[in-house]
DNA sequence: AAAAAAT
């Protein structure tokens, strides 16, 4: 099957590149500020179609004009679905490469059904979803309305009812065995002005009935400790910096309240409206309002699933977009409507590059695992898309970041992007917290492969992860421990996106409860129950050690993690003993005496020293703490997560204070310069490793 | 040094 599908989706892009590029391209390459000006008036091609439209060749006649022509698209959805041949396959095989979307990509019916409302303005890519009858369907989620100013929530499809909460008891999809006791033991500090209270459940108010309906149907009971802060938060119409990882909830802390004020607010009118042209089928850019950036397909895909839960049955149709999938089939998803986006930056600034998407709409701006999009090189996209494009400024929209670290980069960016932003820290769910017990153990490299069978056979119930730092050896060591006869796969970044997640898949669901994994797995992927992590490979950045067994333990459950440890690993030695202390776990005694034996000693500090801010509870609001001794010391005294808010140091150097906003007057507000930092904690500390980083 | 991400 998944061949067929490949060959159909080539076919489909043959097809459509011959005809269609040529025009796409030309149109999609006008500079943004050329396109903002004149975004109603979308390229002749375009225009020509539109009397067609309501004939029902609708979508056919504006977006895919040239094709339309070649193809026979006047007709109506019936015929066209037969007479367009290919077109209709290729939309139902490849409509969106995940295997959850089956309705969407089923329901071509109600594709034809639905497109015509898309460019309705009014009713918002809502094409009277019940009335049209297979439109209704295969909107998956999103199939309500908004009407009169009030949200009209669509009928209830036990389909896609299944489809997105599973069957009760369905231990795949349900969220089972949350120890919510432990769970509310995971501290929270919120700190800004005006930090609301937290709220305690999910009633109305503040959330939307709707939103509880659905928030029902998934099985949650009670918030997460970030949700029960960032509920209230962003109800209140403020921006939040959150130290947070995947596992405490914190993607229903963003989608909650944001789903709740759009099922009461509805719709903003859309600025092709405002500027008038909104005529048929010419509006092909779509204007989502919440915008969801992550830095990973696999994340961005999970945020979606999530999503459409809990959009399920309302105006809102959740939309996502990430490379490595067919284009054509990720546009013609966000032709029949997008209100909420979760987009890898890669992918999306491609299609703001082909004038499909517009931003000028948002009012929601969620920057997931945002350290770990700096880490890969994202900021440049980032900023072009926050601050180079047509999205709303600062005060024009909410802005939400979450982060697991905080280090300078990220202080820098919540410095440009946040206004006035009330802090959230949350703690670990992975290296402060006993949920996980750590254990390093000594083996050489020729050794790992026989220790890590002791492991499986010893530890053999439950999911195991194991990390390993390059893709060959992700392959090699899969391949031995499936020729070993172990039930396990692989997932790395040379795998095809195919590959990728039903590697997921199948790990998820148990099938192949070994799953040997690259640094593409390392952070946001909350998969419930892992076991077992394995750093067969310890990466030679901690705070992914950090992130990697935070795979595990996580929502207060409790886990496992095993190193394996050599000479090899010297270089992160320090920073492991600090974390293990740091999360009362055993310390043994040879990794010690390395620490000891290195020439850098305890100098490798260089990140030791005070390197990022990352580590247990090092999040911390800076604006708070990033004045005066009070950091300084803390530098100075923590020793190695002193300076959590680590580059800081710098300070003087970077922060103009005046963005920073009141709370704490600013970023360096009166200490920076005062010793606290530059001297005491940070800066040189480092001393001779600590270049590298910044 | 490796990995990830737009093509």
């Amino acid at each position: 099957m998944a061949d067929q599908l490949d060959i159909g989706r080539m076919s489909l892009q043959d097809s459509q590149h011959a005809p269609n590029g040529f025009q796409a391209e030309r149109s999609a390459y006008i500079p943004p500020h050329m396109r903002r000006q004149h975004q109603a008036g979308p390229p002749p091609a375009m225009n020509g179609p539109a009397p067609v439209m309501n004939g029902g060749g609708a979508m056919n006649g504006s977006a895919w004009g040239p094709n339309g022509g070649a193809g026979g698209y006047g007709g109506p959805p019936q015929q066209r679905m037969n007479g367009g041949g290919n077109w209709a396959n290729a939309n139902a095989q490849s409509f969106t490469p995940r295997g959850s979307d089956a309705p969407i990509r089923g329901g071509d019916g109600g594709w034809n059904g639905a497109v015509p409302g898309k460019f309705d303005p009014n009713a918002y890519g809502k094409p009277g979803a019940g009335g049209s009858g297979g439109g209704g369907s295969a909107r998956g989620s999103g199939d309500g309305q908004w009407r009169d100013g009030k949200h009209v929530p669509g009928p209830s499809n036990p389909r896609v009812e299944r489809e997105l909460f599973g069957v009760p008891n369905d231990p795949t999809k349900q969220q089972t065995g949350i120890n919510f006791e432990k769970y509310d033991d995971i501290p929270v500090e919120a700190s800004g002005q005006g930090v609301p209270e937290p709220v305690t459940t999910f009633t109305n108010p503040p959330l939307d009935d709707h939103l509880i309906a659905n928030i029902e149907l998934a099985g949650y009971k009670v918030p997460t400790p970030v949700q029960k802060y960032s509920i209230p938060i962003v109800m209140g119409g403020r921006d939040l910096m959150a130290c947070a990882q995947t596992g405490s909830g914190k993607t229903g802390g963003f989608l909650f309240p944001i789903l709740s004020q759009a099922y009461q607010t509805g719709p903003s009118a859309t600025p092709a409206a405002q500027s008038g042209g909104y005529g048929y089928g010419r509006q092909r850019k779509a204007y989502p309002t919440s915008l969801i950036l992550a830095p990973t397909r696999e994340l961005v895909s999970q945020i979606y699933d999530e999503a459409r839960k809990f959009a399920y049955r309302s105006w809102v149709r959740p939309c996502v977009v990430y490379g490595g999938a067919d284009i054509g089939s990720q546009l013609r998803q966000i032709e029949r409507g997008c209100d909420l986006l979760v987009a890898t930056p890669g992918r999306l600034v491609d299609l703001i590059e082909r004038g499909r998407i517009s931003l000028q709409n948002i009012k929601y701006l969620v920057l997931d695992e945002a350290d770990r999009m700096l880490d890969m090189g994202f900021e440049p996209q980032i900023r072009r898309i926050v601050e180079g494009e047509d999205m709303p400024p600062t005060e024009g929209r909410q802005t939400l970041m979450f982060s697991a670290t905080f280090p300078r980069d990220i202080q820098m960016l919540a410095r440009d992007f946040l206004k006035d932003y009330i802090f959230l820290s949350v703690g670990r769910v992975g290296s402060t917290s006993e949920n996980i017990t750590q254990k390093v153990e000594y083996v050489e490299d020729q050794d790992k492969r026989s220790v890590l069978l002791d492991i499986l056979h010893t530890h053999g119930a439950g999911l195991t992860l194991v990390f390993v730092e390059t893709k060959r050896m992700a392959d090699s060591l899969s391949d031995f421990l499936i020729n070993q006869g172990f039930p396990a796969t692989s997932i790395h970044g040379d795998r095809t996106q195919r590959e990728r997640e039903k590697a997921l898949e199948m790990f998820r669901g148990g099938r192949c409860p070994i799953l040997v994994a690259t640094a593409v797995a390392a952070r946001g992927l909350d998969i419930p129950n892992v076991k077992h992590v394995v750093n067969y490979d310890l990466p030679t950045d901690i705070d992914d050690y950090v992130h990697r067994i935070g795979r595990t333990g996580r929502a207060g459950n409790t886990g496992i993690s095993t190193a394996f440890f050599n000479r090899g690993n010297r270089g992160v030695v320090r920073e492991l003993i600090d974390l293990l202390k740091e999360a009362n776990q055993e310390v043994p005694t040879f990794l010690e005496s390395i620490a000891r034996e290195g020439s850098f000693g305890g100098g490798r500090g260089g990140r030791g020293g005070g390197g990022r801010g990352r580590g247990a509870g090092a999040t911390r609001d800076v604006r708070r703490y990033g004045g005066g001794g009070g950091f300084g010391g803390n530098a100075g005294g923590a020793g190695n997560w002193g300076a959590p808010q680590g580059g800081f140091g710098g300070g003087a150097g970077y922060a103009p204070p005046n963005n920073y906003g009141p709370p704490a007057g600013g970023f360096n507000g009166g200490g920076g310069a005062g010793g606290g930092y530059g001297g005491g904690g940070y800066g040189n500390p480092s001393g001779p490793g600590g270049n590298s980083w910044w």
